[in-house]
RNA sequence: GGGUGCGUAGCUCAGCGGGAGAGCACUACCUUGACAUGGUAGGGGUCACAGGUUCGAUCCCUGUCGCACCCA
């Protein structure tokens, strides 16, 4: 029994654990053991998260994707899981810490600290996980992985050892974003850069060998900067060669004020000569930029900050070498005072000497850590790198090749972009939360890079002994004794870049570097399904990992989808309270609405503005269709064993069978496309205005009336096409049908297994692969049996149907134009009608009836005086409403049509009788346009005889 | 500054070389035997602007204006 009202909530409760139970999910189900493999991996999502809407939109369609494969008898592996988060974890973690006012990390010390986190993820690290159950997702959980599980840590291992090996790891001194509140370095990729409104300071560097005075503008040279605090660092100053108010000072030097260092003038074009005064300071342990300009002109990187972002003088070799005497007092003075601060007191201790010349307002983007919010810090620092360059070289090749496609296929020029210009990926991170880096170091600062630790320190105490720093029998002890060798051997202490291990999720969540049955079944995937924003993050990394290690790209397509946004189009961010929380609109409208509001509006390209109403409707949607299936029950539509709706025989059910195999196309073809918004708006449509309004609207009377041939058929229909709709609504709404599929009927199987109503078409390769070649080299095609397309069409049926509905319509149609209340039942007449017309008329009389709301239909050699006259498919109906009718208004009206059919003969003619449109337009056009100019006369003619006998009339 | 998109009905968006579409909103009417979370009908658009290509342009090309996002 269906109940009365369709509640979401309590089905989807029920529905996950039925699902749960019957294991419908697994990939490698025993029956399926010869079926092609479907597989998508899940972005893992971080551990530490809850489920925003873009999760929401992100996982519906993959769900989408899997639960269509799956239907369609392939063996799908959705592959779950969640990625272990370092920095975004240990913050977690921290903060609980301080609100249970327990020991910090670094008081409780690295083992006990990484004790706490894994407590901390296994009581609330499944959250997420829970909550994409609850949207649907279709995931093979029985598989899910953690980047921190001990088998996908091993394949970090593996791959960190053996990219070293190759040389496609190595450590670097480099300039890197440095976060001074999180203390670590992080990627380009968590910088966010944030407009800010500040300064531009114009400084007056003395010249060398002149006395400064800021009256004299010889004795100086200006620099215009925004960071005046790094000047302390400043190791040159740079021109534009061809700056001609410059040339004569290049090579010259500059006292750096304050300090006193003796810095070069160079030439450069990094120095924009349009900008502040054309010459730039020049401070290589600061600025990525400048970095570069001390790359090319030599120039020594003086860092003159800590790691937390203060002035760091006193004790910093570097700043003091070759400084004039009493400088020591001054870094004494400015040393260990914070960046913001140090900023402030330097600009006023220049003001105060004659060295400021003005300050501007600037605006400019200042990069901002996106987990600490504080200004990052270019920080020059030992850390690893991964060779990206030399990886991204096979993972564009991919990509070109088409071994790896995009949809929305633009993507593509954002994914070469990127990997052209692709720099060094730092991956170390000073944290204490992740991979830890397999490197030993010896006494020396050697390094020694293996998969275990006893291979690396065997390694290191072969080499030392080599060396003689220690005795054989030294070394012996060291090996057999881990406390002997602490302070000789120490581990590199940071942790591996999240996205590391990320990077290989596609392989090692199937058991790589094990041999296993899986990485051979599975891998490379089929399809990513994932935002643009993390085609950096991600989807390049993947491919490099994936194509260095497997030889094959991870997946064959990238679907990029768009953003989710709030109804005014803005991002939705907690900062700004307009975020809608997937998990309050599932309680409100069902996990099933949410999903189909999403994917209906899922066009390529586009982003989607979602709002509670938007959800409503859709949740309207599924309670139409819930009501729909409650009617079919009460009719006693039942679908008999072996039932071929190809053999029905009432026409309308040789429709209804045209329009199902019509939208079984429509929407297998838009799945297959990735095109998620056709494929729902193609379902809905179907539901809606095809099986609702009109096919159980026109089966109502064969239903209500006498028991026989046509109402057994129409019964069987019904629940055919009930069944029909339940397959193909499945993926976009699985929850309402698989519980309508379990009420409505018994079944053989769930219908999240159930088979779809279209066969997969035969894909070129599978083509390819079915087709041999002879003796003589010639090619023979594959026998493909029952080949056929599935579908049914009835065109015969749809004229026949199409002319009912195109009858009722503009009976309502003009009946409410003339304002004949509803409730007045109305004569018809039909004039001059063919005997297909007449028959037609006589088969669908009570339905007519019924929906036009009509007293009578009766036939006439021409139309009354005085009835309202419409054409319906080229006849004349009439509906003899003398007295009823605005005579006046009726003319109008019949005018206002004249002027269409004039308007449409007008155009046509003007096409047709310009002879370069009939020698160029294809000739199925021309064609087109004879007949349409035939049919816009003939309705003239209708129309003008109405006329006539409307003027007899009055 | 470089790149990528986008300007189509009141709103959100499809479409894309041969007669302007959907959903929502709006208006009027309807307690019709699944459904008022509903039904029926209706209004509403020089497809941003200006050139060009073409027999034909909302669609292709160029430019202008406006907007968004990404990267420096």
């Amino acid at each position: 029994m269906i109940e009365k009202n369709y509640q979401p909530a309590d089905i989807e409760r029920r529905m996950s654990q039925i699902w749960e139970d019957s294991g419908a999910f697994k990939a490698g189900r025993p029956e399926r053991q010869d079926a092609a493999p479907f597989t998508i991996v899940i972005p893992p999502p971080n551990v530490t998260g809850s489920l925003h809407m873009g999760h929401a939109l992100n996982n519906t369609l993959q769900d989408i994707l899997c639960r269509f494969e799956r239907m369609r008898g392939r063996d799908v592996l959705w592959q779950p899981g969640t990625d272990h988060a370092g920095i975004a974890t240990q913050m977690v973690v921290e903060r609980q810490l301080m609100e249970r006012q327990e020991p910090g990390r670094r008081d409780m010390g690295r083992a006990k600290f990484l004790e706490r986190v894994w407590q901390w993820k296994a009581e609330s690290g499944g959250t997420i996980v829970n909550q994409l159950k609850r949207l649907g997702a279709s995931c093979d959980w029985s598989r899910e992985r953690f980047t921190m599980d001990e088998g996908l840590s091993r394949a970090v291992v593996k791959v960190f050892v053996e990219l070293h090996r190759e040389g496609l790891i190595y450590k670097d001194k480099r300039l890197v974003n440095w976060d001074p509140k999180l203390l670590t370095a992080i990627s380009d990729l968590e910088v966010q850069q944030v407009e800010v409104k500040g300064h531009l300071w114009y400084l007056r560097y003395p010249i060398e060998g002149r006395t400064f005075s800021p009256e004299d503008p010889a004795s100086f040279i200006v620099v215009a900067t925004t960071r005046p605090e790094t000047m302390l660092g400043d190791t040159a100053v740079a021109v534009h060669p061809d700056d001609e108010r410059y040339d004569k000072l290049v090579g010259q030097n500059v006292i750096l004020p304050l300090v006193g260092r003796k810095i070069p003038i160079v030439a450069d074009d990094y120095s924009d000569p349009e900008k502040g005064s054309g010459a730039v300071k020049v401070t290589p342990a600061h600025d990525f930029n400048d970095f570069e300009i001390g790359k090319r002109h030599d120039l020594p990187q003086i860092s003159v900050l800590d790691q937390e972002g203060c002035l760091s003088l006193t004790d910093n070799e570097d700043y003091l070498r070759g400084l004039p005497e009493g400088s020591a007092e001054f870094a004494a003075e400015f040393d260990k005072i914070e960046r913001f601060a140090a900023r402030k007191k330097i600009v006023a201790r220049l003001e105060e000497f004659g060295f400021l010349e003005r300050i501007e307002p600037n605006t400019h983007m200042v990069p901002h850590g996106d987990r600490s919010g504080v200004v990052i810090e270019p920080y020059l620092t030992d850390q690893w790198y991964v060779d990206a360059h030399t990886l991204a070289q096979p993972a564009m090749a991919a990509v070109r090749s088409g071994e790896t496609t995009f949809v929305p296929q633009n993507w593509e020029k954002t994914y070469f972009e990127w990997m052209e210009n692709i720099q060094p990926w730092c991956i170390s991170r000073q944290l204490w939360w992740g991979h830890q880096i397999p490197a030993w170091y010896g006494p020396d600062g050697k390094v020694f890079v293996a998969e275990t630790e006893e291979e690396a320190v065997g390694n290191a105490l072969g080499y030392y002994v080599e060396q003689e720093v220690i005795t054989p029998e030294q070394g012996h002890e060291m090996a057999t004794d881990p406390a002997r060798r602490e302070g000789f051997i120490t581990r590199d202490e940071d942790v591996l870049d999240t996205w590391f291990s990320s990077a290989l999720w596609p392989f090692s969540t199937l058991g790589w570097p094990d041999d296993t049955p899986e990485v051979a079944r599975y891998y490379p995937t089929n399809t990513l399904v994932t935002g643009f924003d993390i085609i950096f993050f991600w989807v390049a990394r993947m491919m490099m990992m994936g194509l260095h290690f497997m030889k094959q790209a991870p997946f064959s397509t990238v679907y990029i989808h768009r953003l989710v946004r709030d109804e005014k189009g803005a991002k939705m961010s907690k900062s700004k309270g307009n975020v809608i929380d997937p998990l309050g609109v599932i309680d409100e409208y069902g996990a099933d609405a949410l999903r189909f509001a999403l994917t209906r509006e899922a066009a390529q390209g586009h982003d989607i503005r979602l709002s509670p109403h938007l959800v409503e409707t859709n949740r309207n949607f599924a309670t139409k269709f819930w009501n729909a299936c409650r009617f079919a029950e009460m009719n006693e539509c039942v679908k008999p064993d072996g039932f071929d709706a190809k053999a029905a025989t009432e026409t309308l059910n040789r429709w209804i069978a045209h329009e199902t195999s019509r939208v079984t196309r429509e929407v297998t073809e838009a799945i297959e496309d990735h095109r998620f918004n056709d494929a729902a708006a193609a379902i809905y449509r179907f539901v809606w205005n095809v099986f609702c309004d009109w096919y159980l609207e026109l089966a109502k009377p064969v239903l209500m009336g006498a028991e026989g041939a046509a109402k057994a058929e129409t019964r069987a229909m019904v629940a055919w096409t009930r069944d029909e709709i339940l397959k193909l609504l499945h993926p976009f709404m699985p929850f309402i049908s698989e519980e309508l599929w379990a009420v409505t009927a018994k079944r053989d199987s769930l219908l999240v297994l159930a088979p779809w109503p279209r066969r997969a078409a035969v894909s070129a390769e599978e083509l390819a692969a079915m087709t041999t070649s002879g003796p003589a080299g010639e090619i023979i095609p594959p026998v493909i049996l029952a080949l056929e397309t599935d579908d049914f069409s009835d065109p015969a049926a749809e004229a026949e149907i199409g002319w009912v509905v195109d009858l009722v319509t503009e009976m309502r149609s003009v009946k409410a134009e003339m304002n004949i209340p509803p409730s007045t039942l109305t004569p018809l007449v039909i004039a001059g009608a063919s005997d297909e017309t007449r028959d037609r008329a006589q088969r669908w009389n009570e339905t007519i009836k019924r929906l036009a709301r009509l007293s009578d239909i009766s036939f006439a050699a021409a139309a009354p005086e005085g009835a309202v006259q419409l054409l319906v498919r080229g006849e004349v109906v009439a509906l003899p409403l003398k007295g009823v009718v605005d005579l006046a208004a009726e003319r109008v009206r019949l005018e206002k049509e004249l002027g269409k059919a004039d308007a449409d003969i007008k155009r046509v003619d003007a096409k047709l009788s310009n002879e370069k449109f009939v020698a160029n337009a294809p000739e199925e056009l021309v064609e087109e346009e004879k007949e349409k100019r035939e049919a816009a006369l003939a309705r003239k003619a209708k129309i003008l005889e109405a006329l006539e006998r409307l003027k007899k009339a009055s």
